[in-house]
DNA sequence: AACCTATAAAGTGTCGACAATCTAGAAAAG
DNA sequence: CTTTTCTAGATTGTCGACACTTTATAGGTT
């Protein structure tokens, strides 16, 4: 038996499950399955690895097989899945290496994200982004000596900056197809990072040059301050390996 | 009626309709149906926006409308088709802010693509590089004057310096999701650079970059060689506009 | 005891049918 | 004649059932 049979699955769209705001209505149950699966994954309630067994699976959402189909395959191309043909989908498993690609990748989108919000200098994206600083701010004080950000809170600032690219292909790329998978090893290898102070500086800074207009420079704090993060990772890896 | 009755799609794998080699037993109808319609989509004989009725495709392809509908859903998150609930699937349209876009992208995936790949220096993806780019001289060379490369050629060089990357991610990324846009702009504009011999010499210099071990240098040439095109192709689409 | 074979169970792939929803066209009101 | 409402047709979403494949189990053979 592949998955722990008590290990308690969100109720269908019963909390919001990171469904879309506004559009609980117009959604159909495929959809929803696909909401509440995509948490259960990334947030570790179905244990990376495991096998998943369809009929099992619908019969727990009480929904029919071809209905979770449906979920499973937008999942596999989410790249959360993998499935072999006749033999069935399981979640993917969390490696080193996964993990090193997809700061890469990150380390380009995000960049370039970053050069092209500094090149369109939006002013509604720059007070939002002003003011999330902000919060956080005074989040890490409150926090203070031991603080650092809770993931979350770098989670917002690099998606805001993404969304501010104004670039819909890229919006797409990284916020709903990789930040799902980062957000899943954060979860999972519950890694936060311990560079808080110097996080947020870098997070000003950048958010100065997106600010001035410069984006090559933004560009090129956004690709340190990931690399940053990954060679951070990377010396923990080595040394709990 | 959305579609021209007769245009003639793709016959059920008859053709190698773009299915992965030596997989053609182990493959389900609902791959099959992705795999044609894709090639369709691409090849533009299913015209960009054009709507689609799920009974008449089934009917088409005889086949049932849900292996249909599984074949709908990946090509939806392949970026190739949008659906709306309880309307339908309609093929995306083509439009200039959606290939300028497609060019950021690829700028910061590909010059990635290449700092990696200089960074492995695998030998056979060295050896691999330098035959196909003795090929495209020699046809280069046959065409002389007036010659370009031919879509595909300089497709090629891109498509095999992913793989040289090593980046499971960023591979699929590219060469699974936005290839497949990027081809469909081609066959569909038609757009044949018309910059045959500076291609050339720069593919010929990003390669050398990546020989030498010298992962910067090899970013920066990519990312300028795809800037290049993505201006020559900016400024016939206000010339025409 | 280890290995191969055959049978049974479970799981996936595919299909056709029904219910809910949207769309287009006709009928009615202004 | 224009606009609104309502009805009929078509399309999508959902379901349960069947066929085929894979996997696990039991039995027999070397």
């Amino acid at each position: 038996m592949a998955m722990d049979s008590n290990t308690a699955l969100t109720q269908l769209a019963a909390d919001g499950a990171d469904t879309p705001k506004g559009t609980r209505g117009s959604q159909s149950l495929a959809d929803r399955l696909f909401y509440s699966l995509r948490k259960d994954i990334v947030e570790g309630r179905m244990p990376a690895g495991s096998k998943i067994s369809e009929p099992e699976l619908a019969r727990r959402f009480d929904a029919s097989r071809g209905s979770l189909r449906e979920a499973l395959m937008r999942l596999e191309s989410l790249g959360l899945l993998e499935r072999k043909v006749n033999v069935g989908a399981r979640v993917v498993d969390l490696t080193e290496r996964g993990l090193l690609e997809l700061y890469d990748v990150r380390e380009a989108l995000e960049g370039m994200a970053c050069r092209l919000a500094a090149q369109n200098r939006s002013e509604e994206d720059l007070v939002e982004l002003r003011q999330m600083l902000h919060r956080h701010e005074q989040q890490e004080e409150l926090q203070a000596g031991t603080a650092y950000f809770q993931p979350e809170g770098d989670f917002d600032f690099h998606f805001r900056i993404v969304q501010a690219s104004n670039n819909d292909l890229l919006i797409d790329t990284l916020c709903n197809r990789l930040y799902y998978r980062v957000r899943m090893y954060r979860y999972q290898l519950g890694m936060a990072s311990p560079r808080a102070h110097r996080a947020f500086r870098e997070h000003s800074h950048i958010i100065d040059a997106i600010e001035a207009g410069d984006g090559e420079l933004a560009e090129i704090l956004m690709r340190r301050h990931i690399r940053a993060s990954r060679s951070n990772i990377e010396k923990k890896l080595t040394n709990t390996d």
